[in-house]
DNA sequence: GTAATTTATTTCTGTACAAGAATTAGAAAC
DNA sequence: GTTTCTAATTCTTGTACAGAAATAAATTAC
């Protein structure tokens, strides 16, 4: 009696790919046996569910690079390349472009509560960013400055508010005006 | 002539042990590869707390020193003023006070948009902060992680959204909760 | 003598791979 | 037809290992 064995083909069977490719690295052990010890608690994984992106935990020492974690969760599609980028952060370096030509004011007023923009925040501003269409700048009309978005078109130019109680502001050529620069960044201290 | 060879004995040689040993791991490809990068940088020291985490040791010093203006309302002289400057300001040293105990994390929810944080934005968070009453902190609770803000009395203790639509979560017994630290900073980018 | 080179030794490091886990289709049982 | 079982298939994962790097003694060159 022969043994002959049929081999049935199974297409589309396996194990399925894991949602995050993994990749083995070599780590100081410390640092390796935290990152093991988060894995098995499955913390890792939560980190990228939950709706913080996944942080990093780090020190900096002799300088100012703090660490910095930054996760864009979408579950399912793998997006291209990567999206994560752990590491330590500069603040200067991170959100200043161009350091001759930027500089800092605080705001005093309510009128840009709708993007993020409070009484007593400070805002990182560039001079050398066209003022384009829709941007939030730092402006001078006769005399005072504000920081409004710039709404224009061929013939006309507002100054917008963001937050229905304050009016929109509509530049006149007989108004003194200027731009100083375009925000880039608004920094808001929760005391 | 005879070819004789020698053994000749070399105790001592060898390359010498590393100060901190290492271990394989095998961790998400994004964060594998950030690590490697970090890590051909140089940027990845060992210093090591033992407290929470993973602590990156960073090298180069950054001080950038921008101009700072108190805003102010007053006859605007429309060109880029520098003679209005009101001193520098190096952000680094403005927006950390505990370099060893301060990290990042960005937001990817919309929970807490009514005190200006946006998804997306960045949060400056210091961990020896005491988290009191009313404080926006960064919790993690049944291994997901959450930025909200903290009310708590002597038999309760609420993660309370700064958003209409999202809940209030009370945190009981039974929860896994933990706080990892105070919002110190939010960092909104204006694109 | 000493500087430069070679050799012996030790440890480190990236990665390949075997073992294991997950998943599915087909066969067997009902 | 449905459920259960099993083998086939595919992907993951920890770790062993070969080659690289580092180091100091021995040897050679000058």
């Amino acid at each position: 009696m022969t043994e002959l064995r049929i081999r049935k083909r199974k297409p589309g069977a396996g194990r399925k790919p894991n949602e995050v490719p993994t990749k083995a690295v070599r780590l100081p052990l410390p640092l390796a046996n935290k990152l093991l010890d988060l894995k098995k608690q499955n913390k890792l994984k939560s980190d990228y569910d939950g709706e913080l992106g996944q942080f990093f935990l780090a020190k900096a020492l002799s300088s100012k690079q703090i660490p910095f974690f930054e996760s864009r969760i979408q579950a399912g599609l793998p997006s291209p390349a990567d999206d994560l980028c752990e590491g330590t952060l500069d603040l200067n370096e991170y959100l200043i472009y161009n350091e001759g030509t930027t500089f800092f004011v605080r705001v005093t007023g309510e009128s840009m509560k709708k993007v993020g923009i409070f009484p007593g925040d400070m805002l990182i501003v560039d001079k050398h960013i066209p003022p384009s269409n829709g941007k939030i700048v730092i402006a001078g009309l006769n005399g005072e400055l504000t920081v409004k978005r710039l709404e224009k078109n061929e013939d006309s130019l507002f100054l917008c508010s963001e937050n229905d109680i304050y009016p929109d502001i509509q530049v006149s050529k007989d108004d003194e005006f200027s731009i100083w620069g375009v925000v880039t960044t608004v920094i808001h201290s929760l005391a």
